[in-house]
DNA sequence: ATTAAAAAGTAACTTTTATTACAGAGTGTC
DNA sequence: GACACTCTGTAATAAAAGTTACTTTTTAAT
């Protein structure tokens, strides 16, 4: 099962010695809506493949409150646990699950060896950075440029892509935590954008329209 | 003297065949106080080095606004631009000379092939990618968690450091723009500082106490 | 069905940041 | 020194976001 999902996601990525390599080395972990993967300051020992699921990577400000810098999708990696191998070993984002989600656990060692020795993972590193990369920027535009409606409208439409869904199930609190707001501007917004014909709300739910 | 630089600054990055293979490939160019050197969606046909001065990197909003998102400092490299080699070739960043500067541009043929081959550059490519992560994370705590006095004062604080001086020569509206607000904001917040008693104003410059 | 708890709605108010408009101060040129 | 120009100071106002406090709606538990 997890091995089917490992050839699934990274046949194309690895090269078959490599898959086998991952396959023999990496130990699978299953994680449940809302578990904290990885937590901020915890050393990292290994590089997790993403098998399965969603996972959101989160920035703690100093009074605990948390920022979304960007989800993961099945085939990626979490490039700041690649770093981990260059000095700093703690973690300086919190990885949570989106939704129920399945990882492969690969040792840091491997990291290093492979990184040498093997052209697709090195590929495979480089190109995750660059994506992080542009993610990052991306968070920085949305924060930096935009208005809070209209974080909040791209928050839901990239939030229903990601569930392939029209619905975005969540509470306004919740919303409020990734957006790094308050629940009552969340409601003040929701509400504004529900008038603007956009989205519908319901309890814990809200139904986006126009998604893409 | 653009090779004494490339030994001063690298020697102790790179190997010695490396270094040499860099001094006979690499070209050398300067730059005067804020000359654009990679512009936004300029295809990227080298790897700068930075060998002497600072550079800043900005990103801009739809409207031409930019904002700063870190300054880089003799011996490291635009992360940016190592991207260039994995499929975008178009610059997503904006670096601007903070003052006059010199580079040494590498063809990013040479980036693939002494990533192969080369283990100092590979970990210098790594090492940058993970000095640049932080920076970037760093930038988003700044926009999302801060306010705007806070982050005025640590930019200042920050291009005081730069220079390794206490005065930081700039106009108000030049602030204005790196910090991505407007001039009367910057002006009206740099008196309250001056209130507070951690800097003192004059035209076109900024003493800044108590620098770290 | 009653009750308690959770989630959402909303009004009133404050703070922060942005905008507009203009006055004054400093600098360089003739 | 008069003039033009750039830079800075500041007041008044507006907009956006944050906060407090309370109400209403929905759901789950008994």
């Amino acid at each position: 099962m997890a091995n089917e999902l490992l050839h699934l996601k990274f046949d194309h990525v690895f090269d078959s010695n490599l898959i086998n390599e991952i396959d023999k080395i990496g130990s699978i972990r299953t994680f449940s809506k809302d578990d904290i993967i990885i937590d901020i300051n915890q050393p990292l020992q290994y590089i997790p493949l993403l098998l399965s699921g969603n996972i959101k990577i989160l920035r703690e400000d100093k009074d605990g409150n948390e920022l979304l810098i960007y989800f993961l999708e099945a085939g990626e990696t979490c490039t700041m646990s690649l770093t981990c191998c260059m000095g700093t070993t703690k973690s300086k984002i919190r990885a949570v699950a989106e939704r129920d989600s399945s990882l492969i656990m690969i040792p840091v060692q491997n990291m290093q060896i492979w990184f040498h020795n093997n052209e697709s993972w090195r590929n495979f590193i480089l190109e995750s950075y660059q994506t992080r990369f542009d993610e990052m920027l991306e968070a920085i535009d949305n924060i930096a440029f935009m208005k809070m409606e209209e974080r909040l409208y791209k928050y839901l439409i990239n939030k229903a892509n990601l569930h392939t869904s029209n619905f975005v199930i969540a509470k306004h609190q919740d919303i409020a935590e990734d957006l790094h707001t308050s629940r009552v501007v969340i409601s003040r917004l929701l509400k504004q954008l529900e008038n603007e014909k956009k989205i519908k709300l319901s309890r814990n739910k809200i139904e986006v329209f126009d998604i893409k």
